[in-house]
DNA sequence: ACCTGAACACCGTTCAAGT
DNA sequence: ACCTGAACACCGTTCAAGT
């Protein structure tokens, strides 16, 4: 099975993006990847090394879409700007949690780049030294954690589950927890798109709160 | 092969928490917890009926190591001691992470019971409606993210790589962006246990220090 | 009711061998 | 330098068969 051209890095990678965007982090396997590229089941160990790095080398790619903008605004727009890209990715490529969670340490240009960009902008608001380190963090934190939450159980087309019937399968678990049963019915009865956005917003605005408060503490040097 | 005493539910879990606990997500296979319990490759299923639920369970087995005591302080000590004692059983059982990176929809008794919790404290604070579920969420999402933060990248006997060659192996990377290597090397020569608890105890503040702003916009009724 | 053995359809990775 | 074939040591899951 001779394949038209031949293959390079780049074209595994891409390969890799398109499978993961697809069908998800399971669905990339090296068999899988050696039959989309019309070759060998192992190709990619001679261009990538591992399926680890290969991981590694897709996220770093689609970090590669973010803009990063600075717009000279304040550095709150700036950061809700950041947080809000960065969310739009994680919604294109939903598989970056469960890549970020099953190999913690990834990093690469694009990455390391992004990195910058919000110790950048959380150096222009005023934080210093390790406050600089947990305010990026604290960035990135929320976002996975919303990306995280808004996973659809991946249940192809097992009947696509209602939120009512959802509901319906945990009222016996929650017969002591009358709160809890009230917060489910209101969340199954509602948009889930316009849920999502105002879930998003609220987190980010007690996030970019609670850091202001926090450069309040400590105002800037005259 | 026959075992002493005979299997069930619970000693199913029980091995698989002692399994997730020592070796990790990845050590939890069907044919090694069929060893340590000095059965076939494949008892679980009679028991818990799939992997997938298997982590689900034993998931919510160690969330019911979870006290969440209602100390009667105030809202703000309420949440600070749920986080803290969240963050405890997510380093003893650094599993976790994965777990609900790979599972999203885990749920159970103990889960139910811990959500709960976080919602009833969260209203005595003055959320209510759709902010009563968002604010809860953000608390879980600080403390996964933080967990997230601190996983090791599991390298058992890989020579453990100390801080300052990670430094090294990065330098190149790094050398357009002058301010995040520095902040590289102030990491690398940081007490990572100071570091961790401080880190931590940033984000909680800032958490909290937003979730009070957001209460102070909307005062409670008279 | 509970457990075993064998099988199916997969994995990641290595390595000698090809071109 | 790049790719293939075959093999190794694993997976999760099913199911007929045992007790």
């Amino acid at each position: 099975m001779a394949n038209a051209e031949r293959l390079d890095r780049e074209r595994v990678i891409k390969a890799a993006v398109e499978l993961l965007d697809s069908d998800g982090l399971d669905a990339l396997s090296t068999r899988r990847l050696g039959t989309v590229l019309n070759s060998s089941p192992n190709v990619m160990y001679w261009h990538v090394g591992s399926m680890e790095n290969l991981v590694g080398l897709a996220t770093d790619q689609v970090f590669a879409e973010l803009t990063l903008a600075i717009e000279g605004a304040s550095w709150r727009d700036d950061l809700a700007q950041t947080a809000r890209d960065l969310r739009l990715l994680f919604s294109r490529h939903p598989w970056l949690t469960e890549a970020f969670s099953t190999h913690p340490r990834i990093h690469g240009p694009a990455i390391v780049r992004f990195q910058n960009h919000l110790l950048q902008v959380c150096s222009r608001a005023g934080f210093e030294g390790f406050d600089l380190d947990w305010a990026g963090a604290s960035v990135f934190t929320q976002v996975l954690g919303d990306a995280w939450g808004r996973t659809p159980s991946p249940m192809p087309k097992d009947r696509t589950t209602t939120p009512t019937e959802i509901v319906e399968q945990v009222r016996g678990d929650l017969a002591d927890y009358p709160l809890l049963l009230e917060r489910y019915e209101a969340l199954a009865n509602a948009d889930p798109g316009t849920v999502d956005e105002a879930s998003f917003e609220f987190g980010l605005t007690v996030l970019l709160d609670g850091l202001q408060a926090r450069l309040n503490q400590r105002p800037p040097a005259p």
